[in-house]
DNA sequence: ATTTTATATTTTGTATACAAAGGTCGTTTG
DNA sequence: CAAACGACCTTTGTATACAAAATATAAAAT
């Protein structure tokens, strides 16, 4: 079951996107980010706009603006006057990122649990137990949904950070990294107590673990997805 | 003195870059945003290509670029077929903005606290000393060096994420801002301390402190600015 | 008179054209 | 034989051209 129904949904509205219609560009950042994601496209690899144009039937125009979009996201190093070429992203960096990503999450969860009024929170309730005994949901999804209602009440320029370090990394190893659910629901759970409890603190220091085991989670998905292969 | 003597000087190369030789783009975001930071751009104008580009000399390539560059740091907001205006920061946001700042800098304080080695640290004794008792120096160079001795010790993603928080926001508020050296110097002081001693969690609760002091320096900068003028 | 509809104009997004820097490869020279 | 030079080719960066969407303007209808 990968669509859910409309009706009678508890996170209605609070699922990612599906696409929204940009240009040319947009679709071209998918294609090369989901490339590097998935380790087609490794390391040092340099990018030639001109076969790329042509492979995904465009001109260089948006190629060029995708190129600079996923520079400044640190998946590319743009070099002036000799292109562009994949970000050797070493299991560090990943590290690195997840950890950034912990304490930008964390403070989020902080300001949730002193914000967050009683009807938020009972989606948050709904929507974990769903995850915890919820066979036929999608997981991503629902996590998806769990850390939206925690991220929206944050300030928007905190919000604006979290999607930028969401982008840049693997979205989907929910579906691969074995055992990560039943770790994930945990980590919830502990997040979600510490929200009622409106333990500010708590919740961050949770949250960051959560997303400190959520890097672990990420390097071993991308390192079976031949990310660091020769 | 804007110039520092190159001889004997402490922190050789540890001096904000002058300037890089990148393409056309990269001086056309420099120039849009110093015209946004000193308020010349008012949150909410349009920027029209065309006119840009006529005003600087340059096709609408390069100019396109910086807007897909200004657009992704939060400057402004890229609306698909109708063009790109000047983002509508709040002084919440901005507030927002070194909160960020700060733990992130936080998180480069702690590692600082427990890598730097002797002689970075007496490299750091000896900038603060220059900011404390130097009357003939340039201060925004000397605070420049200093956090740059801690933060080069961080993760690559990390300070790669220093970067860029640290390009959307007003550069020199040093030189307006009255009294904030003052401030300034204080706010080292009791990092460093904590450094010599080894506290991590003492010098990033200190790092966030001082950001979020800067913040307020910074708000204050941009009110003065007239930056939310009408 | 105000709203609606049709038409013209502007402005963005994309494609193509061109100039210059970078890279390649073979030749020359020490 | 290795390093250096140079002519050629490739690729990037920038400018221009064109198509389509959005906006403005004017006419028509209620």
């Amino acid at each position: 079951m990968t669509e859910l129904a409309v009706f009678g949904d508890p996170y209605q509205g609070t699922r990612p996107p599906t696409r929204r219609r940009g240009g040319l560009a947009d679709e071209v950042v998918l294609y090369i980010r989901e490339q590097i994601l998935t380790g087609a496209l490794k390391p040092g690899t340099k990018i030639d706009q001109e076969a790329l144009a042509v492979a995904l039937d465009v001109s260089r125009s948006p190629i060029r603006e995708a190129l600079v979009i996923l520079g400044q996201e640190g998946l590319l190093d743009l070099i002036p006057r000799r292109g562009a070429v994949v970000a050797d992203l070493t299991p560090e960096d990943i590290v690195d990122h997840y950890e950034l990503f912990g304490v930008v999450a964390g403070r989020a969860a902080a300001i949730a649990a002193v914000t967050l009024d009683e009807e938020e929170i009972e989606q948050l309730r709904s929507i974990h137990k769903r995850f915890v005994d919820g066979t036929n949901d999608d997981l991503s999804a629902l996590n998806w949904a769990f850390h939206r209602i925690i991220n929206r009440t944050a300030p928007r320029r905190t919000r604006w950070l979290l999607r930028l370090l969401e982008r840049s990394v693997p979205a989907d190893y929910y579906e691969f990294t074995d055992g990560w659910d039943a770790q994930a629901v945990q980590h919830h759970a502990t997040i979600l107590e510490a929200i009622v409890d409106r333990d500010a603190d708590e919740a961050r220091r949770r949250m960051e673990h959560h997303l400190h085991e959520s890097g672990m989670a990420a390097v071993a998905h991308l390192e079976r997805q031949g990310f660091w292969e020769d």
